[in-house]
DNA sequence: GTGAAAGCGCTAACAG
DNA sequence: CTGTTAGCGCTTTCAC
């Protein structure tokens, strides 16, 4: 039947009159305007924009002189430093409000030392691991009046160390994700800015913030355990920080069962590398029995792709992700996965940011961990065994 | 049969000696150290970090009396806008490495006016399509050497003034993506900043990039009645800008074949939304034979409820989003979409800016259109009309 | 070629 | 209460 194949069809609308981006460049099509959005070109020769640029912003200068007083006395104001008489205020608000003034916050910066901005750098912002911490962070640094930057690594691995510099000198304090090796962070220390480490531990002295990764693993290891599994393998990567600990809370929980683990490598925490690791787990001739994926992109690739192959899962072979993405639930099978709760990863990782900015070097300083949940959905089912299943049962009641 | 439910099942696992996240509060677990990797508690007592944020960083003029030069001639160095002497050069760059120093963007914004960095303003990074605005957008001003700072507008809705304000003042200029009215526009041109606005049409005079939303919608009213629907639905989301394009595209497309078009209401471009439209549209007596999504995340909602609901689709009902995401392609069934190339608006607009802050008036300002693309998958499919069968088979001929 | 001096826009003592 | 003064760290004429 048609319609299973994927493919584009461009080109079935006739349009006209408008800058098109086509096959990679933009390029004007006719110049008649569409729908009259375009507009005369006439107001090409207005320079638009340029006129805008040209009307300087006003200074604390301008306000001063306007509502006649000493600039000192507009700075105070406007950081509420100190009260003035009724008649002196009316009258910079005046001028403030009639030049629309706003103040520079770099040259504040310079003063005060600080930026009134944080930073994250993440690995990749496709991956909604990392796109819900940022939106977690950004919620808390909002919440404190703080504008948030952001650097995504994985664009320039390369200039990451040039890009952890210019990111840190333009803010009070930053959350890091790094691959970095544990030698190299000290510089990231060095930086002399409050750093909170995130998905990793951080060097003695520093903060840092991460799903227990160990726990989450060694949760699902009993999942599959319990689910009479017997023949497992992990699906890891390597290069990232929190394999070693999957790993080890995987085969630690196997090893408990007197189980065996597989581990097979992906080259990178995406949707695409599972796809292409699928074919080699599934068609061996002593194909596991269930799968972890390092997280859920590789899981949702490997899924897909196990499909095609026509094993089905979780009846052939049951598969489970790490991060609890939002889209787990819609794939299908619904995957199973733990939650590493990034979004509050990235809320606790800025508060703790935001403390030690202020200074509070509380007790709880030092490696914080949250706290992973299991997510069960339907990638993974139980085999074999009356008994495993019976104890599941149990634990479902026990968990309402 | 058990595991279809989904559920969370904590505590499974009994750890200890772990600063915790446990219900929403940092809690201490005991005090010992988990694997050595807590460290004992004496080294709050060093105020960690604070000792580090004692080192002042090294300024121009260190480097200016440790080379024994002044410190016009380091910042002209540095800057690369004069040559010295080798043995002049040599010594700067000496100093340069041993104190480690690094330039102040700030300091150095101020004269300039530059900051070095741009913009990006978002309605919600957790769309899909918005992460890949802001993937592409970093991109290209890591190309160019810039930092990006972004806002995540729905995080605050109430202070998106403010919060645009202040973005404005730290970059070189900004891509803008907002529901604020178009008689409100102006306030932003008014920053004085270069800006590009994303997603609709700018005021005269500022460039701006989008999808081409009509085009997009045209498209898909296309594929729905060359496949013999008769009875489309569209649920739209009002308060977007591109809902107004989209629907009169597809109104427009069904008109020409004279068909109706009924509209639904989302409450938001979340999956959650098109989860709480379904019922009222696949329960209703004159149910629609295909329905039209605001975007890809109410396609994937809508799917998933239609499913529980006994709806299958595409056989019952076709389904079509916009946006193609990158799980669009493993959901269940595979969701047929229109491509936005959101990654390309972003890298689009940022090269567009970046012209606009060289002061490049090329006659390309103006509102550029990206051309959307039928992603062909697997929730629509062809009803009824042999004829239309037959239409589209030589269609697909066509586009290869 | 190199350096002295004048600020960028603002804050932070300190005077008055 | 209000103003004066001295910079923050850097760039940029303009002399030497």
């Amino acid at each position: 039947m048609w319609g299973v194949a994927e493919e584009r069809a461009d080109e079935w609308l006739e349009r006209e009159n408008v800058f098109r981006i086509l096959r990679g460049r933009v390029i004007l099509v006719k110049a008649k305007g569409i729908r009259g959005r375009m507009g005369d070109p006439s107001r090409h020769r207005q320079k638009p924009g340029k006129r805008l640029l040209m009307k300087k912003r006003p200074t604390i200068r301008d306000v001063a002189a306007l509502a006649g007083v000493s600039i000192a006395t507009v700075s105070k104001f406007i950081n509420s430093t100190q009260r003035f008489t009724a008649g002196v205020e009316r009258k910079i608000q005046a001028a403030i409000d009639e030049l629309e003034y706003h103040s520079n916050p770099l040259a504040r910066s310079m003063i005060t030392g600080k930026t009134g901005a944080v930073g994250v750098a993440i690995l990749d912002i496709s991956n909604p691991h990392f796109t819900n911490i940022v939106k977690g962070a950004n919620r808390v640094a909002l919440e404190h009046g703080y504008n948030l930057l952001f650097v995504d690594t994985e664009e320039s691995q390369a200039r990451e160390d040039e890009l952890l510099i210019a990111l840190s000198r333009r803010v009070d304090g930053l959350i890091v994700s790094t691959r970095m090796p544990e030698e190299q962070l000290h510089r990231v220390l060095g930086f002399g800015k409050p750093v909170v480490f995130s998905g990793r531990p951080a060097p003695k002295g520093s903060p840092s913030i991460a799903v227990d990764a160990y726990a989450a693993a060694y949760m699902i290891g009993e999942l599959l355990v319990k689910q009479g599994h017997r023949n497992i393998a992990y699906a890891g990567f390597a290069p990232a920080r929190p394999d070693t600990e999957r790993m080890r809370g995987l085969s630690e929980c196997l090893q408990t069962h007197g189980l065996p683990l597989t581990r097979f490598e992906v080259r990178g925490p995406t949707i695409v590398e599972g796809e292409q690791v699928c074919a080699g787990i599934v068609l061996r001739k002593d194909r596991p029995d269930a799968v972890v994926c390092y997280n859920d992109m590789v899981a949702i690739g490997f899924m897909s792709v196990a499909k095609s192959l026509g094993i089905s899962i979780p009846d052939d072979m049951s598969v489970v992700g790490i991060d609890n993405i939002p889209f787990g639930r819609f794939t299908s099978p619904a995957l199973t996965t733990v939650d590493t709760q990034s979004e509050r990863l990235g809320e606790e990782g800025m508060r703790m940011l935001f403390r030690e900015i202020a200074g509070e070097q509380t007790s709880e300083a030092g490696h914080v961990l949250i706290e992973p949940r299991l997510v069960m959905r339907d990638s993974t089912r139980v085999r074999h065994s009356e008994a495993a299943a019976a104890s599941i049962a149990k634990a479902r009641k026990r968990a309402r």
